[in-house]
DNA sequence: GCCGTTATTTAGACTTGTCTAAACTATTTT
DNA sequence: AAAATAGTTTAGACAAGTCTAAATAACGGC
């Protein structure tokens, strides 16, 4: 009964990601994400719908229920636990962790996950910053906006990456940013949005309006 | 083409364990080991067959091809180097870990499976003394004999438990036996083929013959 | 060397998860 | 407000993997 298949798992991680605030989640979204076609995900939204996972209503979306969330929050603790691991223990680049983390959160054991945690240390972000729910499903709260909202002048610590997408990840990597960094923004062209950053040693950096968007920051760092 | 399902691993896996020293394995031993029925393991066999796993001869029991038992051999790798993990690193105990790392065992990605090896240290052994293929497939060459064949006065090393049991982990347990200690042979019984043993600091302790003969120990440690 | 037992295979069915094509609904455009 | 468009659902099909029941093959005993 407990027990869900991995396609089920995938589905229910999926709409957790769409469906923010309260939005339900599109089928067309969830089949794009999960590499599949629209009348598959009606399909499967139909069965989650009988387990109690999902609220189906046809043509308006799906979102999870209370039952379904918690799924979800377990599916990406252990998603982004395992990618803590894949990254501090195994070496691996912030870049490489995401499918090898796909398939080990559907490892269904507690004890491992609850050890793996321990392990870690109870690290309460992910490579990513991404936060990491704790065993009860919590979420650390912090509130982050994009960097491209950043006024010149700003300084500000580098909170998370809101996008995955592995040449991002290698575009930063490249340019020496990392999670935790203090930048300072020292100018913004009006012709293309791109900011002017300082941060570290060395000269200033410059990045495209796009990936600022995709850089998360915390409230302004104390100097 | 190179990938499997998690069904084919479990028949290649099941075959290779069952397959000692040229024997092929048979329909209904590999159904018991999986949980499911010989006529499953029919069409399980056709299929791996075509793909040039198995030689299956009907009514003869199957076999593995080198390219079944390559990948074989890559899945108890898999196995094993995660067993150790858990064991070592995580502090399960070595009667808690076979269904887990029979999960984590289906987890593809090279590059894992490599990172693990090296932060292991390269382990030759797993925590029930089952030698860990290496990543060309070559299993580290040693002999041992069941300590139900020792004469009385033998000092042996225990090398290996010859059946992950949990039952069994768990007596040997209780019992302060683990993987490496030196044993004496003090007595065997006449009656019930019972031995009596001397290790570590304690009196001395007896075991049936059944469990004698599921320990696997290495020629007389020097004294 | 025949007979009964046991194992294996075949045949037909079912579930899960997916697809395509066609029918349908909601939304946007004019 | 009707038509065009974009997204959704239904219907029917298929592959993988499993099952049960019936047919068939191998083997051990007498």
């Amino acid at each position: 009964m407990g027990t869900l298949t991995r396609s089920e798992e995938d589905h229910i991680k999926a709409i957790y990601g769409l469906q923010h605030a309260g939005t339900s989640a599109f089928n067309k979204d969830i089949a794009d994400r999960l590499n599949t076609k629209a009348s598959s995900v009606t399909d499967m939204l139909k069965r989650l719908a009988e387990k109690g996972l999902v609220k189906h209503a046809p043509y308006y979306g799906a979102s999870l229920t209370a039952k379904g969330r918690r799924h979800a929050l377990m599916l990406v603790r252990k998603h982004r636990l395992w990618e803590t691991f894949l990254v501090q223990r195994l070496g691996f680049g912030w870049d490489e962790v995401h499918t090898v983390a796909e398939q080990l959160e559907h490892v269904s054991s507690e004890k491992l996950i609850e050890r793996l945690d321990e392990y870690l240390d109870h690290p309460a972000y992910d490579p990513h910053g991404d936060p990491i729910p704790d065993r009860s499903g919590q979420l650390p709260q912090r509130t982050t906006r994009p960097l491209a909202d950043c006024a010149v002048g700003d300084r500000v610590r580098l909170a998370a990456v809101s996008d995955t997408n592995d040449s991002l990840l290698q575009l930063l990597d490249a340019k020496g940013l990392a999670i935790g960094m203090v930048l300072e923004v020292v100018a913004r062209e009006p012709f293309d949005g791109s900011l002017e950053l300082r941060y570290g040693k060395g000269p200033t950096c410059a990045i495209s309006a796009l990936v600022a968007g995709h850089l998360l920051i915390e409230q302004p760092a104390r100097p």
